[in-house]
DNA sequence: AGCACGCCGACT
DNA sequence: GTCGGCGTGCTC
């Protein structure tokens, strides 16, 4: 019998491994692997999608094995290559194999369920509100939203009298958009004469015969340039279908959210020595068809975009392809105009201000292998090219390649993974590269490539540190030290620009009573409320939650409840107080949460229409504004207290991009770096954007204290409604995972979480540590498919493998 | 996840 | 004696 092995969509450890189901006749030639097919589950009639892994025969049949109920795609839409590399990345990450193999597809292409009400026999319902729900149909759809919450049980018993039952469906969201297009049927002598033929006063069908006429192909053109340009009805259109003039078709169009059309095509830029030595090293790797990485390290500025779109170039015209990864944030306007004005309508784009049908249609465009070059953000790494030559990845270091959240992965990961894969070349890239990518450098695993200069010879602007305890004691202003203030009047004054960076949104870090010492907690989480001012709320960052800003202490009824620690949202008050002729734009979550809300706020700024940008640490990467003179670090101390090893690389690396973005063009740029910590080294090299220093330091500590890249990490995140209950199992896993561990692995913990509950769940954390344990993976899957059951059915664990919050 | 099955308390 | 509450375990 043929049978195909199906990951199903049902996120439980138990299905997260192949299920046999039948194939039927009618479907054996295209039930493949790859392809989306619909599967009966469970016995309740149920239908869910899957994914055929692979086809196989078997001899002994099985009679629990049912047959696949249809298949919801003619092609399969992942490759032997994606197959494959689901499995790894599940494996390796703890994660679902299915969350993975959904990650790797546009959205629209997510089963969507839908279950439904039917009306069997109406005669067996008596009951006046059950039949109320029939009113002229007998099918109606079924979810909590459309029926009443108490009709639920007695639906429930006319099920069993076979009076009612359920129909599933899943629905496939990925929509083709059509265009209408026509074509001339007749010659141009024919149209001529169509229209001597016409009476005198049908003025409107002699002008559409005449651009007929004027405008005979042979190929589908689009109706509605026709009707634009002759300002026709679509009944003139039916006419002229009708009489024969033309014959129309419905095609399949992208959906395209930037016409090449209307981008200005730009040529390479000359490349300086410094980029022309590193640009060699690549190009030979191309050429030689070598399997190599390179680490390209450059400050700001110092031209790494042209050396990629180069690269790029190349590999296109050795007829391979070239996937190009940005971070979120840096994939701006801008940088889609630099790619697609080099290489047209060879790009597909791949952003996550698409819309589901936008980034589905570019999709299908590079699985049709439409295009040569992929550029997107972190997803895109699944981007289903063939014949990859170059994957790119641009500020390497960034931590939103990561994610904490479900389906981990990183995409450098992958981006390693896929190069191998296709033996292609792989650029790191990064003015402050990671650590564990430097000392691969450093070992010879990478290539080190590094460009010291500014590609336009501009020198580095000049940073100065402010000791914010002396600012504080002299004249007790937190904000805004006097040194800073002098410098943005300086630049109100000449015109210039200046970007304020702090990094932590709302309007005041908490409140507290300043009778009893009350703060106002989140009532799921364990952490203080931010105020916003704008809202008028109290929130959590964590959860969301919100309340009214009290204006009374809960506790003991004082009203000298007050908001301390500062914003952004308060420096924006403070500011337009100090300066009020100045106009200043804010950008953090919350200004930035509305779609097209960040370019907006940015090609504004981008026109000079405002003096100040005052933003979280959003605004530190990738902008370019060549009217920019002054860059202030409001607190450079917020990163540097989060209790976490990487705190150092972060500060380091926050405050380096956002000082690159002070004197970009011609104009001499100012950086002021505000901190309590003024002699911290992160801070110090950093002023002097000196990153082979800090990676010097910086190793050497985290050889010492064991940490990555010398040791790998891994942490073991467990939550349960109960404290006592997570905490007892916590140490169960421990002692568990001793007995198992490798020699050298350390195990730190359980100790509880750095927020000890979140969404009223306690969280404890176990820490690995270790340089060689190739039993651990699998042990620790082992954990996550039996813990639960053996233990607790309220705990939760999950595995996160070099996480970026401890 | 979502469904059925099964064991227990409350009620006809 | 029956209904329906939720805890438990299985789904090709």
């Amino acid at each position: 019998m043929d049978v195909a092995k199906i990951i199903v969509d049902v996120s439980t450890r138990q299905t997260n491994k192949p299920w046999t189901y039948q194939i039927p006749e009618n479907l054996r030639l295209i039930v493949q692997p790859g392809v989306r097919v619909q599967v009966p589950f469970g016995n309740g009639g149920r239908q869910i999608q899957g994914f055929v892994l692979e086809v196989t025969t078997v001899e002994v049949v099985s009679t629990k094995i049912k047959p696949i109920t249809n298949v919801l795609d003619l092609e399969p839409v992942l490759n032997p290559e994606l197959l494959k590399l689901s499995a790894q990345i599940a494996d390796h990450n703890f994660n679902f194999r299915i969350s993975i193999l959904q990650a790797m597809l546009p959205n629209v292409m997510k089963a969507k369920y839908q279950k439904s009400l039917v009306l069997f026999d109406s005669k067996l319902i008596d009951d006046e509100q059950v039949k109320d729900l029939f009113v002229d149909r007998d099918e109606i759809p079924f979810d909590l939203d459309s029926i009443p919450v108490e009709l639920i049980s007695k639906i429930k018993h006319y099920q069993g009298l076979k009076a009612l039952g359920f129909n599933y469906y899943l629905k496939d969201k990925a929509r083709v958009k059509k265009v209408k297009k026509y074509k001339n049927l007749l010659t141009a002598e024919q149209y001529d004469q169509m229209r001597k033929n016409l009476k005198k006063n049908a003025q409107k069908k002699a002008r559409f015969l005449t651009y007929l006429m004027q405008h005979v192909t042979n190929d589908w053109k689009l109706v509605s340039d026709l009707q634009k340009h002759l300002n026709l009805t679509s009944q003139d259109i039916t006419l002229a279908n009708q009489n024969g003039w033309i014959t129309l078709t419905e095609m399949e169009t992208y959906r395209q959210p930037l016409l090449s059309s209307e981008i200005q095509s730009t040529q390479a830029l000359e490349l300086n020595s410094e980029q022309q030595d590193a640009f060699a090293e690549i190009s030979a790797a191309l050429m030689q068809q070598k399997p190599q990485t390179f680490l390209l390290e450059g400050v700001t500025g110092s031209g790494k975009t042209e050396i990629y779109l180069q690269a790029i170039a190349q590999t296109i015209a050795a007829g391979k392809t070239a996937l190009f990864l940005v971070p979120e944030i840096t994939l701006t306007p801008q940088m889609v105009r630099r790619v697609k004005g080099r290489f047209g309508d060879d790009v597909a784009l791949l952003h996550s201000a698409l819309s589901d049908g936008e980034r589905y249609d570019e999709w299908r465009r590079i699985q049709r292998q439409e295009v040569h070059v992929v550029v997107g953000v972190r997803s895109a790494i699944f981007a289903p090219l063939n014949h990859i030559g170059l994957i790119i990845m641009d500020e390497e270091h960034e931590s939103s390649y990561k994610q904490d959240d479900n389906p981990r992965y990183h995409a450098r990961e992958i981006a390693t993974w896929r190069a191998k894969y296709h033996q292609s070349v792989l650029i790191l890239g990064s003015a402050t590269p990671s650590l564990e990518s430097r000392a691969r450098a450093q070992k010879k695993v990478y290539q080190l490539l590094r460009l010291k200069k500014r590609a336009l010879d501009n020198p580095l602007p000049e940073a100065k540190i402010i000791d914010m305890s002396e600012v504080m004691k002299q004249n007790g202003d937190e904000i805004f030290s006097p040194q800073l203030k002098i410098e943005i009047e300086d630049r109100l004054e000449k015109k210039e620009q200046v970007i304020l960076m702090l990094n932590r949104r709302g309007y005041a870090n908490f409140m507290m009573c300043r009778d009893c010492g009350y703060v106002p907690m989140c009532p799921n989480c364990d952490l203080a409320l931010t105020m916003h001012k704008d809202t008028q709320r109290m929130e959590c960052h964590v959860c969301g939650a919100m309340e009214p800003i009290p204006h009374k202490c809960s506790e003991c009824g004082s009203s000298r409840i007050r908001p301390f620690g500062t914003g952004t949202q308060k420096v924006e008050e403070q500011l337009q107080t100090l300066y009020p002729q100045a106009k200043i734009i804010r950008m953090d979550n919350d200004t930035t949460r509305r779609k097209g809300a960040t370019d907006r706020l940015l090609e504004e700024f981008g026109a000079q229409k405002a003096d100040i940008l005052i933003g979280t640490q959003m605004i530190a990467k990738g902008l370019d504004f060549p009217n920019v003179t002054l860059v202030g670090v409001l607190n450079a101390d917020t990163t540097l207290k989060i209790p976490d090893y990487r705190a150092s690389e972060r500060t380091f690396q926050l405050i380096t991009q956002v000082a690159g973005r002070a004197g970009r063009a011609n104009k001499a740029g100012s950086v002021v770096i505000q901190t309590f910590n003024p002699n911290h080294y992160a801070i110090r090299l950093a002023q002097t954007q000196d990153y082979e220093s800090f990676y010097q330091q910086e190793m050497a500590l985290r050889k010492n204290w064991r940490y990555s890249p010398y040791y790998y990490a891994i942490q073991i995140k467990l939550t349960h409604p109960n404290e006592i209950d997570v905490a007892k199992i916590s140490y169960q896993i421990v002692d568990w995972l001793k007995d198992k561990v490798g020699s050298d692995t350390m195990i730190f913990g359980p100790a509880p979480g750095a927020i000890r509950r979140v969404k009223n769940r306690y969280i404890y954390q176990i820490l690995l540590r270790y340089q060689f344990d190739t039993g651990l993976e699998e042990i620790l899957n082992t954990l996550v498919t039996d813990a639960q059951k053996m233990i607790d059915k309220n705990i939760q664990i999950s595995i996160n493998r070099d996480p970026i919050n401890l």
